[in-house]
DNA sequence: CTCCTGGTTGATAACTATTATCCGCTAGTA
DNA sequence: TACTAGCGGATAATAGTTATCAACCAGGAG
């Protein structure tokens, strides 16, 4: 843990730590907000912004995983047939991803939920996000 | 086309056309302003506004899919390893799945896509909302 | 232990995507 | 063609998130 700020050279404040150690206390899959309402109890002086900065920062170190897509717009298609999707992470290009055997995932164990569908989510680099990234190493 | 409007119920009118339209025609999962930027020059007098309330309407009689998530908000988890998520449609509430067969999907075969990995999104009632939704059946 | 310095914090303003409001107008029906 | 419920347009309002910037703190040098 503190291993791993010091490796990205990053320091470790007394807020990143409360940050973190309330959300892996969590298994709610809180939102920033929550997060904050949560903190403020014990850290009255902390910022709201603080916690979408600190939760920015833990997502570029890996500590920490986003549910929702990263994209915040709204987007749409007129393909209503099930279907899957690529989403380049660089771009945020969308491809459609046809394939059957995906659509024929079994529903999840949890229990008493009522399945109603599902969507497959890749991500990863488009083609031409990939030739740029290949081009900057070298 | 034509007849499912009229089987919900709703009017069919130009710029729902024209949306729906332009919608068809793309297929690079345009967002609402996207769709406005390209209506405007053939509907000058279009508003932005109902282009919003004209995807919605599409949404719901299912002439039409979103692709990103319905929350708005971004949500957080500490557990960082592949899983995968249950979200309740009427409730907003999001549930762990943990399912290593699930982790296996192949990549997709979109030519030149360089896939980081994947999440599944299962989408459906919770148990809570399920029972709410039967008692109201009764 | 103390000082230094760049990165961080906190408070607030700004911004972006989306939705609500309100009034004039139009699609669908008779 | 006339009627009327519902829609469209313009704008304000809202929610979530990010930018700004002065004051402050973590962590290394001395």
């Amino acid at each position: 843990m503190r291993e791993s700020f010091r490796k990205a050279g990053v320091p470790l404040t007394h807020q990143r730590l409360a940050v973190y150690e309330e959300l892996a206390a969590r298994h709610d899959h809180p939102s920033a907000e929550s997060l904050y309402e949560s903190l403020r109890k014990a850290y009255p002086s902390l910022s709201l912004a603080t916690v979408y900065k600190t939760l920015q920062t833990l997502h570029t170190l890996g500590m920490v995983s986003r549910v929702d897509s990263p994209t915040a717009q709204a987007r749409y298609d007129a393909i209503v047939a099930t279907h899957h999707h690529a989403v380049c992470t660089a771009c945020g290009k969308i491809e459609d991803v046809f394939d059957p055997s995906l659509d024929r995932l079994s529903a999840p164990k949890t229990a008493g939920f009522v399945p109603a569908g599902h969507s497959v989510h890749f991500h990863g680099l488009c083609a031409k996000c990939a030739k740029t990234t290949d081009k900057k190493k070298k």
